[in-house]
DNA sequence: CATGAATGAGGATTCATTCAT
DNA sequence: AATGAATGAATCCTCATTCAT
């Protein structure tokens, strides 16, 4: 029963793994995940090479790792803006909020964000755990919505598709810098859209 | 003078050069970047793998040569879309044309286009090449309308944004296909926020 | 003072010990010397990786240990055979009887007869314990036979020779299994040889 | 297709290949297949290490090759001494010789035949080519003496078992140097018991 | 005595790139 | 211009052994 991963226990440990993890997050970010050996994790965790596979399967564990890290950072305060709804339901500031939260993570987490979306395509488990987190997202809201009685028609269809304009547009807004677009105007155009798509 | 690239002359050369591209675009579009290595794009290509050299600097420039291929072949026939635009512009039909299009090369390319869009984020140069196609098309459309004499106002941030939404959805119809999803309903959303945006 | 191992008094200790010789034992005739790692012992064992070293040098050491317990399990019973021998002695059945036994304990023993026999080429520990153990075997029989008053030519010879031909042919009808071969008819042959060698 | 091994056609290529193999051969026999690196073969082959895996899908592959080269070196000579046999046959003469050259070559090749002996327990392959061999070598001999007429009951049984005997004594000769045992006079019992085998 | 986390040297293998022909 | 053999640094991972607790 060989590469048996240690499921840490101690609180030292936990700390240790989480420290991996990080640096793995840091270094994937960086430089992104072929540009990253791990040596290089191991002495930014400041642990030995031989631990790291005490903690991790191997190279590509610590990436699933860094990518729940990553989810959790990243989408749970997203989905916690749905908790507070309360009917009727003001579009207009939740679409506004949702934008400027989507904006500031996507800021925060640029790096990492496009290291782990470009081994969504090679690595089958990424790319499940991506969709896996749009169709949490969806039926969340979805439910939401049921709950509260809203009814709209097509919701999935629409919330599904007001969540990867969102997207779009953060990514835009951080990324892509066409020094031709006034991304105050390109941001009232989505408020607008999204709104149209629900009331 | 070492690592001089050739620039190839002779018919023979050109061919043998472009034999390596598609060999990288099709390896590249299998098995990611880093899953291919050089000595299977000369064989594939039918080449040694030293002459590959001789071409290209090194294996990030056929990366590159892939890109320019990719885009040529993806966009220059999007962009032509709009060469026999007549006023009063029919924007409810060319909208669905290039939704179709834009489905259509997505689904011819998919592979490719995650493969180049995942090297976007770690190397400069082809994150560079995708926002100047960007700023081409978005200049180009812009320009056409304008000659035309359409006035729109904020003509650039819509058409980017236009693109951008197209783009979401095409690669979501293509790829990601969760199952609760209509896709049809969804098309016709995204049908409808375009016209809007633009009448 | 460094690398003192331990020479456990207490009887807790001690089959402590023997748990980790016995994992050894295991652990090397399921995958070999060089398949088994030291975790894999302790974790058999039920010991920590950690107290391996308190009661062995190093994995080797538990490999001559190991060896010990195969020699003791493996040639005292066929040692204590000749203890009971009387004269006249009846080569007929004595011979048939340690053919017999040689077998039964090839059969049982199979696979750490395999692992230690491998090592005795590139141990030279290992490998000088097997010819002490020959020694041991031929003088011990020698030894008996002129006690008894048997007198025999060139004794040492003949015993050592005849040891070999019943070990040869054990491990011929263990493993080899050559389909061609009627091995009742072959043991008949080894029966006669050696009886010939002694009448 | 990775992992593509060379099958070398130029001269120098197959020198090259021929010279890792020795290397193999000689670090095998020094010190044993696990005590072998295969930075240690190609510094042996004067190579690099990386065109060790031009010529050997890995490490093992270096090994399967040492076994032919050495089943070859010792046991096609072998094979043919039987070439020349002819009616009536002198079994003194021919089992004399045999035992002979078992002897040189056990002698020439002790460490390289320790070595891959012990590899045969844990590597089904390498078991399976020595089984082979003593297959081939019994099938051989018998159909000789049948080609020449010479009738033999249980053929099969006294070839396979002649020749374990002859082993078994050559290994015992080169090696274990009980020096309580005159190996002149076990060569003749030997000599007496496989003569005896077939008379 | 005992634990098991930690170490880090070592090893097999790959692959972008060069070079002799 | 072309070949493909050759290079060797780099990488992932293992495991005997040590050490803090």
């Amino acid at each position: 029963m060989k590469n048996v991963v240690r499921e840490p226990q101690q609180e030292r440990s936990i700390e240790k793994k989480n420290r991996i993890i990080d640096a793995g997050y840091q270094l994937f970010s960086e430089v992104g995940y072929y540009g990253t050996n791990t040596a290089e994790i191991a002495k930014r965790a400041g642990v030995s090479t031989g631990i790291v596979y005490g903690y991790f399967r191997d190279k590509r564990d610590i990436l699933i790792c860094v990518l729940e890290i990553y989810i959790e950072r990243v989408f749970d305060p997203f989905l916690k803006m749905f908790d507070n709804l309360t009917v009727p339901v003001d579009f207009d500031t939740i679409i506004s909020k949702i934008i400027d939260m989507a904006i500031k993570t996507h800021k925060n987490n640029r790096k990492i964000h496009e290291a782990l979306h470009s081994m969504a395509g090679s690595d089958e488990a990424v790319g499940a755990q991506f969709i896996a987190l749009e169709d949490a997202i969806t039926l969340k809201i979805a439910k939401k919505f049921s709950n509260l009685g809203v009814n709209i028609d097509h919701a999935l269809e629409k919330i599904h598709f007001a969540m990867d304009i969102i997207q779009s547009f953060s990514h835009e807004y951080v990324f892509d810098k066409h020094d031709y677009i006034d991304y105050t105007v390109m941001k009232d155009m989505v408020i607008t859209i999204v709104k149209d798509l629900f009331i």
